[in-house]
DNA sequence: GGATCACGCCAAAGCGCTTTGGACATCGCC
DNA sequence: GGCGATGTCCAAAGCGCTTTGGCGTGATCC
């Protein structure tokens, strides 16, 4: 059942039958209810192609999923981000698209993605220290927001972040207050903006405390299990062994755990531990006190948010940009206790 | 840069661009050579929407999370199946929609991806049993393929497949074969297909070695970590409690780990256990032996081979059903020893 | 009573592509 | 020289929608 077959039943022309259901004020009352019924009897659905040819939009939001290589990590907040996305999509009459590209034909995918027509807007994830898409996009001409900031680039643009420089720095001091000196970093790739945040709140709250960052205490890599275990196992092996642990995800706490209790050291007793905890939602945990002190901030929120905030882009593009920023909670577990003496 | 001012420039019809763009014969190689280096030099694209509206194909294949509730938990493999299909679709020309949509309009939501035009087929994730929407999708006429297979169908599909069955048998086996005798099985939910046939396995090995299932060793539930830690813990707290555990993904085995080793065991002397591996890169790790042992299938490469497979279903519909049955590695890690006497 | 206006409807153009059904040369062949 | 075959190209008609501009009709106002 196409416009031209269901306004033939109705004996209206096309002209009224679209304007009847796209609200327009020129219809009767009395028709538009008509034509409602009708559509409704035969479900009818607008083709979505021909729509976006006539309006000259597509109703549909990219996520680019830069590929490093064949064997490289894919982000474990994938899942539950485009989760709250789509949420957030299928209520505002979005469809979401998601291309996996190359990084090495990244830009070429933001541009064929324009000129093809394929989508009004795009989510910007995991951002960089300087990342190039802001400017790239702006002149494409491609309305987005960024899950995350982008430190170094100096035009305005709209984005969502959890405060992760605080979230550490509220997370190093809490260490600090229960008596604990040496206290590691699990980063993820400070190149990442979000771990450069983080480990300017960790050395911020350790200056100001009068501690000094070692360089020996701090690690970057891409957040895995096998990272987490190997970066405590390592530090846990130093002559002057860290005594706490500030750690950039579950997944790698998960690793942690596991060198702790490989060294014959129990949690949250010999040792304590602190991860961001994008709470993912295949980790939760039930009962009353969680197995990890963690900074929490919900992702799928984070997804559920930062779609709004494509669409208001697209809607109004002439608004000033959007920012948001999440302020993650200290949730207090069982990994983390008094300082051992 | 459109059709119409490419063909402008170059002074030709829009036909003869078209057709010199898509390799139909009746060009001649020479302006065939010349619109293309024009369409090069102008970085032109077909605008997708006319193309799709034209020809009546989309060149997008869809996913269809299914949202239990606000809650419910987001499939883990997800993002590397994902990323596995999306290697797939670019390139073959094929974009990949994710739509995310309440379980209760599941089904609203295929006829109405058909209606609109949407998709031209799709990916159907985690068949349960008897699973109705291999019948619905027929019945709307839309081109799938399954990942997973559905019992109790009797229409034939395409699906690809892990060989469930055979790796979760053979990993009994092998306990038994290491002395074990009473063997537990942490399994998934068992209105999922996969679950089911990871039981049949793990019962028939039982039986072929004249071992009875027991029922106070099974437990069934969404496979997150505190699951695995809480079924760990209280069947090791049974009178005569498992030697060894079967469970269904590494995110639950990190649960067992942890109530093993919060028990005072040590995994791999004191109790054994084998997980399936869906290789999540996230999850991966390095060294020479891997810390589980494992029935592993890799599911970044099903989604890749099963994309081809519904671009098969859409390109050819007259072809029979295609089939993948893909056989788990049994890899033997550390979490695996002789049973203890 | 005629001008004005709001209301409700519609014909037709257009979005950017593909495809059908020729048209026009050129060529080889009898 | 005429005829069919072949090789290149093109005008125009769609694909299914939205939107522009206009057309009647009846009510309103001086």
């Amino acid at each position: 059942m196409n416009l031209k077959q269901l306004s033939a039943l109705l004996e209206l022309s096309q002209t009224t039958v679209s304007r009847a259901l796209n609200g327009y004020a020129d219809v009767s009352e009395a028709t538009r209810a008509r034509v409602q019924a009708a559509a409704k009897a035969h479900d009818y659905r607008p083709n979505t192609r021909a729509q976006a040819l006539a309006t000259g939009r597509s109703r549909v939001i990219g996520h680019v999923i830069p590929k490093i290589s064949t064997h490289a990590m894919v982000n474990p907040i994938f899942a539950d981000f485009i989760t709250g996305a789509g949420e957030t999509y299928s209520q505002c009459g979005y469809e979401m698209l998601i291309s996996v590209v190359d990084v090495a034909e990244e830009e070429a995918a933001y541009r064929s993605m324009k000129r093809r027509g394929l989508v009004d807007g795009l989510i910007v994830s995991a951002p960089r220290m300087n990342d190039p898409r802001i400017e790239l996009l702006d002149g494409i001409g491609l309305p987005y927001a960024v899950h995350g900031r982008a430190t170094g680039t100096d035009r305005p643009y709209s984005w969502l972040d959890v405060n992760n420089r605080r979230a550490f720095a509220r997370a190093t001091d809490f260490l600090i207050d229960l008596g604990h000196r040496r206290i590691a970093l699990i980063n993820g790739l400070e190149a990442m903006d979000f771990a450069h945040r983080r480990r300017q709140g960790y050395e911020e709250a350790l200056r100001a405390r009068a501690l000094l960052p070692d360089a020996a205490l701090m690690r970057q890599d891409e957040m895995t299990e096998g990272y987490g275990w190997r970066a405590t196992r390592e530090m846990l092996a130093l002559p002057d062994p860290p005594t706490a642990f500030l750690v950039s995800s579950v997944i790698c706490m998960l690793g942690v755990r596991r060198a702790v209790e490989e060294a014959g050291l129990t949690l949250g007793r010999d040792v304590s531990a602190i991860t961001h905890d994008d709470q993912l939602s295949y980790l939760r945990e039930d009962g009353p006190v969680p197995t990890f002190t963690a900074t929490r901030s919900s992702v799928r929120e984070a997804g559920q948010r930062l779609a709004r905030m494509v669409i208001d882009r697209i809607d109004t593009p002439e608004a000033p940009h959007a920012h948001e920023l999440l302020e993650a909670e200290l949730i207090i577990g069982r990994s983390t206790g008094p300082a051992p003496r």
